[in-house]
DNA sequence: AGGGATTATGACAGTTTCGTGACAACGAGG
DNA sequence: CCTCGTTGTCACGAAACTGTCATAATCCCT
């Protein structure tokens, strides 16, 4: 279990909302700060770099979504994700929302606990392998710098689709993932190919994994599709 | 459309409101279940694991918020979705619910239909996508995400259909079922298929819990079905 | 204890799903 | 024009899964 210690940030101008967010995430191990304002936020942004933002959408001065985009013309910024807090639910909100750079929206009043499970879910889905370019599971290592890989030290050509499957994989251990849902994220939406397709390049991945003895990566999920395992 | 029977445990110490609850949820379709007091709830949450909980905020002896606090620590509990019923609503009594683990909350005097979109609200944010779910009872631990099931921390092979019946039974411990109740659950609804089928399903899953010592989770009961037990 | 009803179990064949090799289409670069 | 690397699709056999039946075992009531 990797824990790293979470670092959150919400801005809100309501206090009481900030003390229930702060106190229902503490209890689950992250760190949370507070910001009451858009220019408050920008500041402490600056000094912690949070790892997520929530942001409530309707503040006096500086709005959510214009804090959202100032942050996404960032360069240290632009990687952040952010979660918007919102008290209504129109469906124009919510497209303006996610248009202006949010990676996902909750509604007011929401629990802790579907809280939680949000900024899980946006973490995991944002970091893409620590930044430094280096993937590393069991003997497989993926330099996503010169895209290259490496098993057991040794370099191994992989071709383009291969390369992002397998990128994909490591960077979503443990996790069953359906025949659409890989096309959909190696592929890319809006591609209409067959769901068989993604066998035959599972198939050409555990065929170049099995030179070094790593065949056992990749497990089959009966009906339904596959999962990247890597043992603790 | 898989309409599924909710069921609903309603804790309230006035039985003129409970009784209306009752009634005008039993219209749409939905199993009511009453307790008038904190004891009688968590004895009726252990019997019959209902799929939501609503909750008076004001009650003699335990009251709302410290009944939540003890669902939300049992392993078994702690993912059933709990409304609280309030008389007033100031901000505080709402941050204080939502900290201890309430998911929405409705203020007296409520209607019916409100009280109806509000269960399906939660239901719907709790429920599906099951994007984090992990399930354990006892010895055994289903990991949703990966889709696999541990006995004993050991990862254990299961079949689709054995992996949905497991499913089912761990979400709805504690209640008997009848063959057409799980062939309506768990293989869905519009399927013509024997009800001797269910039972040879049984038969497999038992086969494989077997392998654990954990045969015993899954009682006959005779003339009507079967039930997943889960001793405390 | 007897007998009918209900359930457990093993076997089996039909169906679904998956792994694998082959192949044609395509584009880049010689 | 040809070659090479890559890619999507297909067809076929292997393997896994599923529903049903026949039979043994068990339960319940008289």
């Amino acid at each position: 279990m990797s824990e790293k210690q979470i670092n959150v940030l919400v801005v809100d101008d309501e206090s009481a909302i900030r003390e229930m967010i702060r106190f229902g995430l503490a209890k689950s191990g992250m760190s949370v700060q507070c910001a009451a304002s858009g220019q408050e936020a920008l500041l402490k942004i600056n000094e912690q770099s949070p790892d997520i933002i929530l942001l409530d959408w309707m503040m006096p001065n500086m709005s959510g979504p214009e804090l959202t985009r100032r942050l996404r013309k960032g360069s240290v910024t632009e990687d952040i994700p952010i979660i918007m807090l919102t008290a209504r639910v129109s469906e124009d909100d919510k497209v303006t929302g996610l248009n202006a750079g949010a990676d996902d929206y909750i509604v007011k009043p929401f629990s802790p606990r579907e809280l939680i499970a949000r900024i899980n879910a946006v973490l995991r889905r944002a970091d893409p392998g620590g930044e430094d370019g280096r993937i590393t599971t069991g003997a497989i290592t993926m330099d996503t710098a010169s895209r290259q890989v490496f098993l057991d030290q040794e370099p191994v050509h992989f071709g383009p689709t291969e390369y992002r499957l397998l990128e994909f994989f490591m960077t979503h251990v443990n996790r069953s993932y359906s025949r659409a849902q890989l096309l959909d994220h190696v592929w890319g939406t809006n591609v209409y190919l067959e769901e068989r397709t993604v066998d035959v390049h599972i198939r050409r991945l555990r065929k170049i994994l099995a030179t070094a003895d790593l065949k056992h990566y990749i497990q089959t999920v009966r009906s339904h599709g596959y999962r990247f395992v890597v043992e603790d």
